[in-house]
Order: C-alpha cells, then structure tokens, then sequence
DNA sequence: TCATATTACTTGATATTTGAAGTAAGTCGT
DNA sequence: ACGACTTACTTCAAATATCAAGTAATATGA
C-alpha cells in the first residue's frame, strides 16, 4: 500500500466519522426540538425545492433511499398531513407529492432551526475552505456516481 | 441568512451526499465480494488494531453505534467464528472481543479490497487536497465532539 | 394491435438500528 | 462492610431500512 493509498484511507475514514457524528446531532436536535427526524427533514426539503411536486422515485433518488423506504416516509408524512400524493395526470402509475400549507409552515420552522445548527458546526471553518471542500468533495461526488473501475 | 451560512448548508448537503454514496458503494462491494457489510468491516478493523481485544464499550464508541447494535453484531460475527467473547478477567461485567485466527484472515481479504476500493475513489483528488480536506474535518470534528452553543 | 418488455410504485418479509428498561458487578463514602 | 450510586452489558420492543416479489400502467415493435 503506497502513501497516497493510507492518505486516502485516512481520508475516507475521517469523512465517514466526521458526517456520522454531525448527522447525529443535527437528527437528535430535530427529534428533541421537533419529534422529527433528518431523513423526514431530508425529504420535506427535496419538496420545498419543488413547487410542483415530485414523484416517488424522484424523491427516492434525490434522499438516495429505496423506493420502499419513500413509501413508508410518504405514508407517515401524508398521516400528519403534511405532504399530500395524488395520481400524476400524465401517467396514472406515478404518484406526484407535494408539500401542503402546514408542511411549507413546518418545515420552514425546522429549516431556521437547522441551518443555525450547520453554520454553528461549519463557521469553525473559513468561507475559503469550505468553499474548496465543496469544490473537492464534489469531484470525489461525480466519480462515484460514475464508477470507472471501481467496484 | 447570510452567505456563510448558506455556505454551510451547502457544504454540509455537499458531504452528506458524497458520504452517502460512498458509503452504499463500499457498503454494496463489500456485499458482492464477501457477504459482509460496512459496519461489519468497521467493527473487525477496530479489533484488528486492538491486538488485546476491545470491550463492548469500546467497541460501540469507537464505530460510532449504540451498545444494543455492538451486542447484536458482535452476536452474529462470534457465530461465524470470527471473533470470541470473554469476561475480563479484571472486570466480570465486561465482555472482551478478539478477532479469531479465520477473523484475520477474513479481515486481512476484505481489507485489501476496500483499500483499493477507498484508493480508486479517492485518488481523484491530489495528495494535497487529501490532506487539507482531512485537516478540515479534523476542524469540524472536534467542534461537534464538544458542542458549545449547538444543539 | 397484440404480446412482450419496461417503468412506477407498493407490499411483505427481513434485517438493522435505536432507545428504554433490566440485570449484574464494581465503587464509594461512611 | 453496608447502602446508594455508577458502570457494562443485554434484552426487548419499536422505529427504519432493505430487498425481492407483486401489481398496474405504459411503451415498444413485429
């Protein structure tokens, strides 16, 4: 194993302990602030983002969760009436969900509450280098959406 | 908000993401290639650098999880022999995992692959910005270990 | 225009993870 | 050496996530 090799294992280690942990504080923040939780927070977001809705596979691509997995957000998030689904006019086997007037309301009381939690944790960096973590971490993103000889 | 913050955001969406799917990758290359999964392979790497074996305590700090999951994967990696169990001599309520001699083994496979694996995903960046992006998270790291104002 | 894919989603069985109790063993102050 | 904490772990139930079918609707192509 050359260096480049363990730097880059120490690399890879230090982004998986470093997101885990902030992930969750951000998701024990939401529950004990909210009685939510990131993945419902993650979702809600993907919806804000989309006045005119998403389809379930959209949404399951955008929060890189099964198709399972939206089915079962979707359904307890449509429980509190928070988003709603309806058949896609287009094509009767996609459902569309959008946000409903208390969903915007209620994520947009989590979403204040969050982005002070992440600038609170990510300020310990300058503007500079998080704008050039950004830019790498986003080189590192295209490549594994486009694995080459990778696994 | 102002700009830093929503360079935060944008920074922490950014490294949730890439994490995200570099975690499914090795996750799911790890269960192609030897049945195993990702916080299996953690769960062996901490023992293999802990030649005298760790207790179940240790283990749950150190790979991140509640002890409820350590008792349950450890429970399930002791019934494939790949480590063993023993009361502390110094502590009967402690319990001593080890890696076994076919643990070895099967760790020192599975480390092999996921190094080449981590190395492949990783070399995109310059041995330069490996190391700037690991000190970074070193930043961020100790600001969420000790929490000031945050949640 | 029909048979054959393909796509979009849901379902149900499993697997995994968490979180709150519960149990047993140590520690401490008196 | 006793009673009241603390610690180390396990257990069990509930919450979440995955995976493999299954269903329905749409597309494709002879």
């Amino acid at each position: 194993m050359s260096t480049a090799d363990r730097e880059s294992l120490r690399l890879w280690l230090r982004l998986f302990t470093t997101t885990t942990l902030v992930e969750r504080q951000l998701d024990s923040a939401l529950k004990r602030e909210f009685s939510s939780t990131l993945p419902r927070f993650d979702l809600l977001a993907q919806l804000e983002r989309a006045p005119d809705g998403l389809r379930m596979g959209e949404l399951s691509e955008r929060i890189l969760t099964t198709g399972g997995n939206v089915t079962w957000l979707v359904r307890a998030l449509e429980a509190e009436k928070l988003v709603t689904r309806r058949v896609s006019p287009t094509d009767r086997r996609a459902a569309i969900v959008r946000l409903t007037a208390a969903g915007k309301r209620h994520f947009a009381a989590m979403a204040q509450a969050h982005e002070r939690w992440v600038a609170d944790i990510f300020t310990t960096l300058t503007l500079e280098d998080r704008r050039a973590m950004h830019a790498q971490l986003g080189v590192v993103k295209t490549r594994v959406r486009s694995p080459r000889s990778t696994p």
